[in-house]
DNA sequence: GGGATTTGACCCGG
DNA sequence: CCGGGTCAAATCCC
């Protein structure tokens, strides 16, 4: 109990800080004549979903204390899932074109349990041709198609993505792009899963371009066989890259087993906000967690145009959650994506803290 | 040539 | 057995 409202101040104090580091951005941006509109008008609605996150948590939390209505368990073991993902191809030098998938078999095993606790959430976005929100498809984090299905019922084939460097860092971030049937102006994103890599979608130094990718144009509107989304590029972000190269940690095995995950470590730099906005969630899993857990996965919505209605599905004290708690974000944007989320947090060591300072120089 | 995508096969859970 | 998710060889593209 005590653990969950502490992890929830946690969350929410990376969630307000991190609005915050926005609005300053936003109040560069102002300043600064040669930012666009689209820029500014991107920081707006990343600070309006900041808000909004912050606040669904705080309701949730209140409707949790008082109701308790927690329908699905949701089961999260975590002890041990979500991180022992490895499928074969990744830890098990992938070199190995010998025997073929008998031996695989055991580790499959394992992997199939952790899609059962991996955090998911979904994202509706629909993008309006010419209406500068091509870009609402980018999420900033740069991934790699690896499948497409065709799935019953649906009208247009869903695409599979997960993050480029899964297997430089063991990044299990994965998505699934569908396109919606009856509006094929709006795609339907799940994302699973944290990214553990070292993207920053979302805090780019403020003089630098706000989730706009300048010379290029995308137009998703235009996806060669109106089904599938292509994977954008993507700035390079060596800033944050090499800070964090510094304080990787052994980030060469973790693919392999689980155990490895508990040492690794990740939270945002932004350029501008260096105090304890960059105090997060560490090593959140102590004890059993699941992976890294930075600000970017709790606001997967960095898109130009925002939000939502925010659905929250805990499973902390077991039973019963109605997340009926949509929170319907009061800006009536034209196109409101829907972020639908849940995290199978179980129960945390609220006691850690982390000091980034002998990592930080 | 190397990385990304395509696409049919495979695996697993329901 | 079926459908969704993933793998991986072939292919594409820069």
């Amino acid at each position: 109990m005590e653990n969950v409202s502490n992890l929830e101040q946690k969350i929410l104090i990376s969630e307000l800080t991190h609005g915050r580091a926005l609005a300053k951005q936003l109040q560069i941006h102002l300043s600064m004549p040669s930012s666009s509109r689209e820029a500014r008008e991107s920081l707006v609605q990343k600070i309006l979903a900041s808000y909004e996150k912050a606040l669904s948590m705080l309701k949730y939390n209140g409707s949790l204390a008082a109701t308790t209505t927690i329908t699905e368990p949701v089961t999260a073991p975590i002890g041990n899932a979500l991180a022992s993902e490895s499928p074969s191809s990744l830890s098990a030098s992938p070199h190995s074109e010998d025997s073929d998938r008998d031996f695989k078999e055991h580790e499959i095993k394992d992997a199939s349990r952790k899609r059962k606790s991996t955090p998911r959430w979904t994202k509706q976005v629909s993008v309006s041709p010419g209406s500068g929100l091509e870009q609402s498809l980018d999420d900033g984090y740069v991934w790699r198609k690896y499948g497409q299905k065709d799935i019953l019922g649906a009208k247009y084939p869903r695409g599979y993505y997960r993050c480029t460097h899964r297997n430089v860092q063991g990044c299990l971030a994965t998505k699934q792009v569908q396109r919606s049937g009856d509006d094929p102006t709006i795609f339907e994103i799940t994302y699973r899963g944290w990214h553990t890599c070292n993207q920053a979608p979302d805090q780019l130094p403020p003089n630098s371009l706000p989730q706009e990718k300048p010379g290029q144009p995308q137009d998703p509107i235009n996806l060669q066989n109106q089904n599938q989304i292509q994977p954008q590029e993507q700035q390079p972000q060596d800033l944050l890259f090499n800070f964090r190269n510094g304080l990787k940690v052994k980030t060469e095995n973790l693919e392999t087993n689980a155990q490895t995950f508990p040492n690794s470590f990740f939270f945002h730099s932004s350029s501008n906000t260096k105090d304890e906005t960059n105090v997060f969630v560490s090593n959140l899993q102590g004890n059993n967690f699941m992976g890294h857990f930075s600000p970017s996965y709790l606001s997967p919505a960095t898109w130009g145009s925002n939000i939502f209605s925010l659905e929250a599905n805990h499973n902390f004290q077991g039973p019963e959650s109605d997340l009926d708690e949509i929170v319907s974000a009061g800006t009536s944007v034209s196109n409101s994506p829907i972020v639908d989320l849940e995290y199978p947090f179980g129960t945390f060591d609220p006691g850690f803290t982390f000091d980034i300072s002998g990592f930080i120089s």
